[in-house]
DNA sequence: ATAGGGTCCGTACTATAGTACGGAGTCAAG
DNA sequence: CTTGACTCCGTACTATAGTACGGACCCTAT
């Protein structure tokens, strides 16, 4: 298997090495050990398709509108059996996804609108502070 | 009409004062002059319909998406009749919409998927980073 | 006429999520 | 056995959108 640097790591999760490293700090992804066994500063880190795995989950959970503190959360509760809490985070989140959804579409709605309304039909400015009136 | 105080203002629309006096700053919304005709530190502001507006257009345009810096351009449009201007950036947003929507529903159902598997059903913890790898 | 609540203003601080930098160390290829 | 790309690490800086603070001022009701 693969056994990646961190540009590898980064470039499978397609963010920055920076990135990773903030990740590493926040202590959602963890940082294995340098190899060189004893001595002073080793070599290079290796990462593998768990790491992968996490740091993409963490990119889809922000998608989903989970704060990294959140997503943090997640992650630890992934190792034990808080069922319970773990449910109960995904039926918050699903709550704010639903009304977040609708929010957008009335929104998309009143955009529609209006590029309708300042189309290539009359002159003058169009209604752009009236768009969202009534959405 | 109202001729309202700060706060007046900030409740209509549903924000704290500071951050009208934020918008302000900003260029967002406007600074009435303090009556007092002449002298130097006059009155207290008022605020009136038109200000109204303004605040709540802004608070629908950032739910849309819009950055304050995006929402400060729409509004010096509204003013002029670049109608091009306007409808290319309420085009673009709502392709952002688009995307940002569809986006969403997948990481919804995704997170239903979850909540279900972590149901009262069976024990263990439940498949929380595998929540959105088929997503 | 005075007490207290709101306003005005500048400045500073916060949260979230990165992004950049510089110097030292490491490693593979020529 | 050196060059050049990449890694490691701490620290500092950025962007976005506020939020807080403190002193001076204003206004209204008692």
């Amino acid at each position: 298997m693969a056994a990646l640097t961190i540009a590898g790591l980064a470039r499978e999760g397609d963010v920055g090495v920076e990135t990773v490293r903030y990740y590493q700090r926040r202590g959602l992804l963890d940082t294995p050990d340098r190899p060189g066994g004893s001595g002073a500063s080793g070599g290079i880190r290796r990462y593998g398709v768990d790491d992968v795995r996490r740091l993409r989950f963490i990119r889809s959970a922000q998608a989903a509108g989970f704060t990294l503190e959140q997503i943090g959360e997640l992650l630890a509760l992934d190792a034990t059996d808080d069922r319970a809490r773990a449910r109960e985070l995904a039926n918050e989140r699903i709550a704010a996804l639903d009304t977040k959804i609708q929010e957008l579409e009335r929104v998309r709605a009143s955009l529609r609108h209006l590029a309708r309304e300042c189309g290539s039909g009359s002159a003058g400015p169009c209604p752009i502070l009236q768009a969202f009136d009534h959405a």
